[in-house]
DNA sequence: CGGTATCCGGCGAGATACTG
DNA sequence: CAGTATCTCGCCGGATACCG
């Protein structure tokens, strides 16, 4: 994935595809990262709900704490979810999708979809690739 | 991103979103990696003609031969585009997009279309947050 | 021309331990 | 409970050099 630094001001704001800023290329350096599109997608189906980063955690079998904790941290601060603190002992903290976050998802459904109709294909595309190397 | 490894055999095939070999999740760690998308525009955008790989690195600022030729070999692998060799010397050497990576490249043009339109907030978001951290 | 082989730095991400 | 700090490993991707 392409190194994610603080973009040079004045340079590449615009969409022309072969900009290492341009936007499409960061918007992918945020949700290919292993765990965004899994916090969207569970965030989402809990919506308009909050949840607690605990139930969060347990909705996403795998993750770790850190991991968990980064990647809503990162969402965070792309405006992408909203963070609400309640100031109690232990604390209890509640993620939701804010709308941009809600935005984000329905282009996020269309490659879900794309995934299920089609990653089928690409498996077989492989395995018969494996079988020609077998072949010579 | 993700380690892409073989998949054991029987598990996950199908889309449940938290298996690590969900169909999201693999076609995410396939157009997530730095050249892909790029890729699969270009040869999107030529479309139905054929590409030879210098034009394709010519239209691809910034990519180096190596990663093309890597990022070629996993696409061609993975069936979504076809390579034809022209057995000259030297040899000449055609990419064009299949249907089925035609058909990723709709599903990508709606991450395009969001990128294009809402990156912009995202980034103002990440101001925000770096201006807070100055104000302590 | 269109690759492949090799070396290497940097980042993503897991494991573990500690804190308010 | 909800983090943060530290260490470690593995892979992506760049640079360079060589091959059919």
């Amino acid at each position: 994935m392409t190194t994610r630094g603080a973009r040079p001001a004045g340079r590449g704001v615009r969409g022309d595809l072969f900009d290492p800023y341009c936007p499409t290329r960061q918007l992918l350096d945020r949700i290919g990262t292993k765990w965004t599109s899994m916090a969207v997608k569970t965030l989402a189906d809990a919506a308009p709900d909050e949840v607690r980063f605990a139930e969060l955690r347990r909705r996403m079998p795998g993750v770790s704490q850190k991991m968990l904790s980064v990647t809503l941290r990162s969402l965070t601060r792309d405006g992408l979810v909203s963070r609400r603190v309640e100031p109690t002992v232990p604390p209890r903290v509640f993620y939701r999708l804010t709308a941009l976050g809600l935005s984000l998802e329905v282009a996020l459904a269309g490659l879900r979809t794309w995934a299920e109709e089609h990653m089928a294909e690409i498996d077989r595309a492989n395995e018969v690739a494996d079988q020609e190397i077998g072949e010579g």
